[in-house]
DNA sequence: ACTGGCCTGATTGTCGACAATTAAACTTTA
DNA sequence: TAAAGTTTAATTGTCGACAATCAGGCCAGT
C-alpha cells in the first residue's frame, strides 16, 4: 500500500445528500477535464446522465459556481470556465497575496504540534523525492499538501474558505489541464524547507516574504515558458 | 438633488429573475440587520413572506451563501452568519492582503483616465468633507467608494470577484451592525490621498505598502476600542 | 427521579410538470 | 441575394407535492 494518499481538498466535507455526491463527481470531472473547459452545460442532459432531477442538478451547479468552476447567465445557461493564460496569472497574483498572509498568520497561530506535523510531512516528502529520484510526485501532490497545511495553519476561517474552498479547485484544474509539472521540484523543496523554518522561528514577516517569493517564482516560471512558446 | 449617490456594490448586476430580486432584498435586509445576525432562516416562512415558491427562495439562499452571508448545514437549515469580533479581525487580515495586492496591481494596470477619475472623486470627497465639517459621510460612503475604485483598478477579475462579490458585503454588514464610524476621517482622507499619489506615480510597491498600512491602521483602531471596552 | 428509546411534528431534500425566455430555423420582402 | 421579421423548438426559471431527515416531547424502564 502506498503512502501516497489520494490528495483531496482538506475542507471537502463528506457528501451526505445526493446533490453533494453529484457535486463531487462533477467537481472531479471538471478539474480532470472530462467535462471540457469552456463547454456549455446542458441541464436536461446532465440530469439524465446522473439519473437525478433537474432541481438536484441545479443544486450541484450552484456549488460549482461557488467554486468559480462554472459561470451562469440568467435565462441562458451555465458554462465551464475556460483556462486562459491571463486567468492563470491572475490566480497566481491572488495566491501570492493570500498565501503570503496565510503564512504570516501561520507563523503566529500554528500550534507546536501542527508545526511538528508539518516538519514530519516535509521529511517524508524528502524521502519520497529521493526514492523516486524525482520530480513528478513531489511537484504534484506534495506541493499541494504543503500549501494546504500552511493555509490551515493560519487558523483564519476566511482565508481557509477562500483558498481551500474556492481557489484551489481552480489551481488543480489549471495544473492538470495545462500539464504543469515543472522542473522546479528540488528548488521548490528547499523553498518549502525555508518557509517551515521561518514558521518554526515564529518569524511571520520573513515567512510571508518567503512564501510570496515562492509563489512569485512559480508565476515567473510560467511566464517564461509562455514567452518561449510564443518566441 | 444630492451628489451623494446611493452606495452600492459596483459588481451587482441588475436583477432580472425573481430569485435575483429576492436575493437583493434579502441581501440588504441582512446587511442592515433587519434579518438578525445569527438567526435561523425558515424556508417556508420566508417563501410566504416574499410570496414565492420555496425553490425560488432556495435559489436566492444559494447566492447569499456565495457571499458568505448565510451558512447551510445539510438536513438542518440555514443561519445568518453572526458578527463576532474574531470574524471582523479575520476580514481585516484578508483585506490587508488582497487590497494591498489590488493596489499594487492598480498602480500597474489602471488607465490614465481611471486615475484621473479617482483623483476627481477624492477632490469631491474633500469638498463634501469640508462642507459637512465632518466625519460621518466621508467615513461611510466615500471610504467604500475609494476602495471599490482601487479594487476595480487592479483589472484582476479574481480579485474583483472575491473582494466586491463576497467580502465587501460582509464588510458593510459589520460596519452597520457594529456602528463603525470612527474618528479617523481626516486621517483616512490623507492616507487615501497618498495612496492615489503612489498609483499616479506607478509605484506599485509603495502603493501596496500604503494600502496595507491604511487597512492595518483601521484594524488596530478596532482592536484598541475593543480592548478599552473590556478594560 | 433520571436516562434511554420511541413517536410525532416540522423542516429540508428531491421530484416531475408548467410557464417564461431565448436561440435558431424558416419565411417573406426589398 | 441579403436582411428583417416570424415561428418554432429547446432551454431555463418557477411552482406545488412527495419523500427523507431531524428536533423535541412523551413514555417506559431501571
Amino acid at each position: 500500500m502506498s503512502t501516497i494518499m489520494a490528495l483531496d481538498n482538506p475542507t471537502l466535507q463528506k457528501a451526505v445528500t445526493t446533490a453533494d455526491k453529484v457535486f463531487d463527481a462533477m467537481l472531479h470531472a471538471i478539474v480532470d477535464g472530462k467535462i471540457a473547459a469552456g463547454s456549455k452545460i446542458s441541464e436536461p442532459e446532465l440530469a439524465k446522465q446522473y439519473e437525478i432531477s433537474r432541481s438536484t442538478l441545479r443544486e450541484a451547479l450552484n456549488r460549482l459556481e461557488k467554486c468559480h468552476l462554472i459561470e451562469r447567465k440568467a435565462n441562458v445557461g451555465s458554462r465551464v470556465v475556460d483556462c486562459t493564460i491571463e486567468g492563470l496569472l491572475e490566480i497566481y497574483v491572488v495566491r501570492e497575496a493570500l498565501e503570503g498572509m496565510a503564512c504570516r498568520e501561520a507563523a503566529n497561530n500554528m500550534s507546536d504540534e501542527e508545526i511538528a506535523e508539518m516538519q514530519a510531512m516535509l521529511a517524508q516528502h524528502a524521502n519520497s523525492q529521493a526514492l523516486k529520484d524525482g520530480i513528478s510526485y513531489y511537484q504534484e501532490e506534495g506541493d499541494l499538501d504543503f500549501h494546504y497545511k500552511v493555509i490551515l495553519g493560519s487558523h483564519n476561517q476566511q482565508l481557509i474558505n477562500i483558498l481551500c474552498g474556492q481557489l484551489y479547485h481552480l489551481v488543480r484544474m489549471y495544473r492538470i489541464q495545462f500539464g504543469m509539472h515543472s522542473p522546479r521540484a528540488t528548488r521548490a523543496f528547499h523553498e518549502h524547507s525555508n518557509i517551515i523554518q521561518a514558521i518554526c522561528d515564529r518569524d511571520g514577516e520573513l515567512a510571508e516574504i518567503l512564501m510570496r517569493h515562492h509563489i512569485a517564482a512559480s508565476r515567473k516560471n510560467i511566464e517564461n515558458k509562455i514567452a518561449l512558446q510564443n518566441k
